[in-house]
DNA sequence: CGAGCCGTTGAGGGGATTCAAGCTCAGTGG
DNA sequence: CCACTGAGCTTGAATCCCCTCAACGGCTCG
C-alpha cells in the first residue's frame, strides 16, 4: 500500500555561507580551503522542506546531490512483494542521492522526516572543479563507505531479534541522530513498522511498552524524548533475556 | 554463538594478466589502458581461498582490497545482541574490502562461500598512478555506489514477509550470483538463518519445502540446483497470498 | 459535528521458535 | 571392518510471539 507523501515545491535560496557553513568540517567541502570554497559557494542552493514533502523520486534522474543541513531525511523504496520499506535515515552531515553524481537514476525515495534543511549541488559543479577535484573525491568515498557501513548496521541490527528488543534498537539509533538534547523524531507506528519490518500494531504495542517503562515520553506530534539510561538498561535487560 | 570459521594461508600467484582478465570489462581497472594496465598488473596477487577460509577479520585494518575473479564471499559482522549475521553476499567482479583504500578498518569479516579466486590490489598502488588515478576514481564510486544499492536492497527484500517469502527471494539472489547454468551455492541452514534472520529449523523446513515442491534440488554439498521457472511460479503465488 | 487519520487495545488464530529426537554421512580409531 | 562420534539436516510437538481483524478514543480539519 501507497503512503500519501506529498511534494512541496522546495524554497530556495542562496546558502548564507559555505565558509561558515555549521556542517563544514564534516561537510563535503570541508577539504577545500577558504578561497575555492567561496567561488563554490555561489552555486549551491538551499532547499528547506516541511516533514513528509518529497525531495526526490526513485527511477528520477537527478542532477543534484543534496547534504542535510538540519533536520532528519528517510530513504524508501518498494519492495517486489509490493510494500514499502525505509532503508536508511540520513541526518545532519549525511549526503542524500551521491548516485546522481555518476548519472544514475536515484535508487530510494527522500522524505523529509521532520522539517529539513539541505545544500543543494548540482553535480556539474564537482566536474568544474578541476584541480581541486582530489580532496573532494576521497571525501566522497569516504561518504559512501560510511553508508554502505551504515546500511550493513541497519541490515545486522533490524533483522533479528524480537519485535521489542528491534524497537530498542531503533530508538537508540534515532537519539544518535537527533541533535544533543534535542527531542528525537519518532515516527508514525506504520513506519516504524516500514523500518523494521513488523505491523503498525506490533509496533504501537512496544512504544506504549516502553512508555509504561519510562523510556519514552511524548513531546508532540511525531517528537519523543528518551530516557537514555532507562534505555540503556532496559535493553541490557532484553539482552540477557 | 561463533562459527567456526577457519583461516587457510592463500596461496599466492601472480595473476596471468590483467590485460586477458576475464572479468576485465566489470573490474576495476576496466578503465585503463593496456599500457597503464600492464604496469599495474605486475602488483597484483591472486589469491585463492578454499570454502569457509577466512580472507580477513572485521577491525582489521588492511592494506588490500580484492576483487572476486570466480566464487562466492560472504560478509558477516556480529550485532549488539551478540549474534552473528551475513549482511551481504559479493560474486564475481565485485569489489571486497574498499575501506581499506581509506585507511580504514573493515567492517566486516569477509569469508569464503565457496571455493574463491580473487586479485588482491595493495592500497599503494592507486596513490602510485599518478594521473591515471581519475578515471580510477569513478570506476571507484561506481562500485561503492552498486554496493550501497545492494545493501539498500537486501534491506529491503529480506527485510519483511513470511519466511517461506525470504527464502524464495534468497534463492533467487543466489541464482543471480552464480555463473549461468552452474548449480547455485546453498548455504548451511543456520547460515540461511543469518542471512534472513530466522532460526536453523525454520530455514530447513522452508528448503524441505521447495524441494517437495520441485523449485530445487540437492547437487552435492553446499550446491543445488533451482528450477528457474518453478521458482518464478512460487513466488507469484506467494505474492498473491 | 461528522469524517478521517492515527494510535491504542483486545481477542483469536497462525506462523515461527523452542525443545527434542532421530537420521545420514564422513571421519576416526579400535 | 565396524562401532563410535559429531556435524548437519530433518521432523515433531508444544509454546509463544506476532499478525490479523476489530472496535474504540483522541485529534484535526473541513
Amino acid at each position: 500500500m501507497l503512503m500519501p507523501t506529498f511534494a512541496i515545491r522546495p524554497a530556495q535560496a542562496r546558502a548564507p555561507s559555505c565558509r561558515s557553513c555549521p556542517v563544514r568540517a564534516s561537510a563535503l567541502f570541508g577539504a577545500l580551503d577558504d578561497e575555492t570554497l567561496d567561488r563554490v559557494h555561489g552555486r549551491i542552493d538551499t532547499v528547506r522542506l516541511q516533514a513528509d514533502a518529497l525531495l526526490y523520486d526513485a527511477g528520477a534522474t537527478g542532477s543534484h546531490v543534496y547534504t542535510v543541513r538540519s533536520g532528519l531525511v528517510r530513504l524508501e523504496r518498494i519492495t517486489e512483494a509490493g510494500d514499502r520499506r525505509i532503508v536508511r535515515l540520513a541526518g545532519r552531515g549525511i549526503l542524500v542521492g551521491p548516485e546522481a553524481l555518476l548519472r544514475q537514476p536515484y535508487g530510494d525515495d527522500a522524505v523529509a522526516c521532520t522539517d529539513v534543511e539541505l545544500c543543494r549541488i548540482p553535480r556539474a559543479l564537482l566536474d568544474d572543479l578541476g584541480p581541486d577535484r582530489e580532496p573532494l573525491a576521497r571525501a566522497l568515498m569516504t561518504r559512501w563507505q560510511a553508508a554502505l557501513d551504515d546500511a550493513a548496521r541497519w541490515n545486522a541490527e533490524f533483522g533479528s531479534g524480537s519485535s521489542y528488543w528491534r524497537v530498542l534498537q531503533l530508538l537508540r539509533h534515532l537519539v544518535d541522530l537527533a541533535p544533543d538534547g534535542d527531542p528525537i523524531w519518532l515516527p508514525r507506528r506504520e513506519q516504524i513498522g516500514m523500518i523494521l519490518g513488523m505491523t503498525e500494531e506490533t509496533a504501537s504495542r512496544m512504544i506504549s511498552r516502553l512508555r509504561r517503562e519510562g523510556a519514552i515520553e511524548f513531546a508532540g506530534p511525531r517528537e519523543a524524548r528518551i530516557d537514555p539510561e532507562r534505555l540503556e538498561d532496559l535493553r541490557r535487560q532484553a539482552a540477557d533475556e
